[in-house]
RNA sequence: GUCCCUGUAGUGUAGUGGCCAGCACGACAGACUUUCGAUCUGUAGUCGCGGGUUCGAUUCCCGCCAGGGAUGCCA
């Protein structure tokens, strides 16, 4: 089967959901905090994901009623995070059209008064003294029948809870379910800290008339402490992922890996097939704690796996950024040699100083390693000779040299090889040795060949 | 305090009333007669604890403990 044929066998099986389940309408709503967070981001693929599958809708609103929280610019930073993991939104902000906006909570007033008028006439609410309007709670007990959660009952037995200040300005729990209500939801997908207040939000639907959408509740994301994960935590902010760096879909394939499995032993998939297969019961019950290494594995793996122009493409401007002062023609050859030596693009302008300049900083461990080896200057003599003696750099040359110069004292040539790696870079590690040498040109090498023996003599 | 959720190696997960509890990251060790966080091979490490039910439990039940969440005129 060729990829257009399968493209044509998955539009086929995205059509069979849409016709079995026609409505699925998700959403994400975010406060406008000023960024986006792991844990709202995975809340958010989950709920993408889940109308991606079945062919729904995905809808983004912004919940930005509490103007003491709000901060400048906050929603550009969210909306932002989404794009740049590739959850694109049905409806929304920056949306043309969408039967049931506007999507921020703050132009909605007129349908919150709307729907408190009616709870007022159903007598289902009462003002306090100070103005406040609170909810009256049947008390019955209430059963939220979780699609991750299972069935779970609560007895209603705390205080009516406040749906309106005295200012006028609205709740979370009285906003969240209007919305979800007006919006049409069909499934509410949200973090287990939620679950608790699911009751309030299924009596709330029930006193407005309506039926309480779908609820699926997802496991937390937690440090890797097992702390909960808070704004303050290093790497809590997806903007974090993208100044470093790493690749959206190795971000994307990471978090839906937190909490969701494909039930076989596969990590690393692609996005359609991330789609094709999420689904609640994939997702399990247990909290999460976020592993920083496991992500960087698989932006190294997606790295690898690039085409040699979609790796340029990524790499090349974080190494034009960096200002270095290397040809782009010798760029050319060396970011492919590159492209498995490093698990973020980022770290690229470190890993390539030592092609700058005649000169090289020469790593203290590196030169330890030499040092602690007698025969090193013996060695880096005879290399120097038969590099000087050498009439071409081409790497046939430059290994016939390296060869020549092994058979002089007798040794194997790997003997040789790291001592010249250091000597030509003043790095440990780097691209494979042959190409190196060539990359930097006979002049270059012997000029640090000199340096080398030099620092090695030095004390 | 009360209520709710969860508990498989350090981490993410698979799985079953009964073959050596599978995979991946990480760690460690070797290999690749060149480096390497790449690749290959290998090693160590787990069913939270205690009771039951059962011929037999990681799996079912109860208790405990631990972690997380909710109990706001935050979202």
């Amino acid at each position: 089967m060729d990829g257009k044929e399968r493209l044509q066998v998955r539009r086929k099986e995205a059509l069979s959901r849409v016709m079995s389940s026609p409505t699925v309408r998700t959403r994400f709503a975010p406060s406008p905090t000023g960024y986006l967070h792991v844990g709202g981001a995975r809340t958010a693929l989950f709920n993408w994901l889940y109308a991606r599958h079945h062919g729904g809708a995905f809808v983004l609103r912004i919940e930005d009623t509490d103007q003491n929280r709000n901060i400048a610019d906050g929603i550009e930073a969210i909306l932002n995070g989404l794009l740049w993991l590739g959850m694109d939104w049905d409806e929304g902000p920056g949306v043309d059209g969408g039967e049931v906006g506007p999507y921020f909570q703050s132009q909605r007033q007129h349908l919150y008064d709307k729907h408190l008028e009616a709870l007022q006439q159903k007598g289902l609410v009462y003002t306090e003294d100070n103005g406040a309007v609170r909810f009256r709670s049947p008390g019955e007990t209430v059963i939220v029948d979780d699609q991750i959660c299972g069935r779970v009952e609560f007895n209603r037995d705390e205080p009516d809870m406040t749906i309106r200040r005295p200012d006028g300005s609205y709740i979370f729990h009285f906003v969240n379910v209007v919305d979800d209500l007006e919006m049409g939801i069909t499934h509410v997908i949200r973090g287990e800290d939620h679950l608790s207040n699911t009751p309030k939000h299924i009596e709330l639907f029930e006193a407005l008339g309506a039926a309480p959408p779908v609820y699926a509740h997802i496991p937390l994301i937690l440090n890797a402490d097992g702390s909960k994960m808070s704004k303050r935590d290093q790497g809590a902010s997806v903007s974090e992922y993208a100044e470093k760096a790493y690749l959206p879909q190795a971000v994307v394939n990471y978090l839906a890996l937190l909490g969701w499995s494909p039930k076989d032993d596969r990590e690393i998939l692609p996005l359609d097939e991330i789609i094709a297969r999420f689904d609640f019961p994939g997702i399990n019950k247990s909290n999460a704690s976020f592993d920083l290494k496991k992500l960087t594995w698989l932006n190294a793996q997606m790295l690898m796996a690039l085409d040699g122009d979609a790796f340029w493409q990524h790499a090349a401007p974080i190494v034009e950024q960096a200002q270095m002062d290397i040809a782009e023609a010798t760029l050319r050859e060396l970011l492919p040699l590159m492209q498995t030596k490093v698990s973020l693009a980022s770290e690229l302008p470190h890993k390539l100083a030592s092609f700058q300049g005649e000169h090289c900083d020469y790593d203290s461990s590196a030169l330890a390693k030499l040092a602690k080896d007698a025969e090193s200057d013996t060695r880096l003599a005879a290399l120097q000779s038969a590099f000087e003696a050498s009439e071409s750099w081409t790497e046939d040359a430059i290994s016939a040299a390296i060869d020549a110069a092994a058979e002089t004292l007798e040794v194997k040539k790997g003997k040789l090889m790291f001592p010249a790696r250091v000597a030509a870079s003043g790095q440990a590690g780097g691209p494979d040795l042959l190409p190196m040498l060539r990359l930097l040109g006979k002049d270059r090498v012997l000029t640090r060949f000199q340096d080398a023996r030099k620092a090695l003599a030095a004390p």
